[in-house]
DNA sequence: CTGCATCCTCATGGATACTG
DNA sequence: CAGTATCCATGAGGATGCAG
């Protein structure tokens, strides 16, 4: 079962699981494991990536047109460290030229999910945060 | 309303909106928006801080001391790019020592929603990744 | 107490050239 | 096509010292 479809089911995820978290981030054990997946989810590619693959299976050098300003060598050192974490699986098909497909793994598809969220908050707030950078900034001005 | 209850009444949210993200995220308008807000949520900080944050309005050197690995500099930083972006508010009491609150805005505290997701699945399956970056270790050291 | 300025180190990541 | 290897620029981030 997914997170979201979890939450929804429990209904009152903020009252018990929220405080949960909050306390899991702060000690040492849990803390290491969010901060882990979010320094994963925040560099600057594995999202595009695990995005463009949630498509369905692509190759190298479909994936570095479709992401397009990647580098070849973030785009291997990505897709390595992807395949590493279990979220991506690599298929070698030994021919000439040599034919390389990338596919999520069932873990990857579950991130997804929650990265999806993540994306739904950043469309819908985005203006809010130019209009807040835009305020900051003009103050700042005045000031100095 | 949130992201979350949205969803959650939506029902649907996979079959309609994630196939809108995805496209979103591969066009530049919206992926710059999208990578914008993932670039701040992954950043070291920034997520530590919002989440000791969700707990109520805070003192520097409280922030500080809870969250304890961060030096002083990025902490100032970090505080300083989340009021920028309108997720954090400052407030200063200028005593003698001088003393400064921050505190989560609306709009901050909506971020808390999309992020704990992140954590819980974070918790769900550290235990898979780290199984899986095992097992991908040690057949590199078989290859090699 | 809160925060800025400086210096220094190191990881990230781009550009380029080369290989199977 | 799918990488690997090398060089290099940039910025993140820690340590320290100073200021209001």
């Amino acid at each position: 079962m997914d997170t979201v479809t979890r939450i929804a089911q429990e209904g009152t995820f903020l009252s018990d699981r929220n405080t949960a978290v909050t306390m899991h981030v702060d000690g040492p054990p849990q803390c290491r494991a969010v901060n882990d997946v979010l320094s994963r989810v925040g560099d600057k590619w594995s999202v595009r990536v695990v995005m463009a693959l949630a498509q369905g299976s692509k190759r190298f050098n479909e994936l570095r047109r479709e992401i397009d300003t990647i580098s070849q060598r973030m785009l291997t050192r990505t897709l390595r460290a992807l395949e590493r974490d279990g979220l991506v699986s690599r298929m070698v098909t030994p021919s000439v030229p040599p034919r390389v497909d990338y596919e999520l793994t069932p873990l990857g598809e579950s991130l997804t999910d929650p990265v999806a969220q993540l994306g739904y908050w950043a469309m819908d707030n985005i203006a809010a945060i130019e209009q807040a950078r835009a305020d900051f900034d003009a103050a700042e001005h005045d000031g100095i």
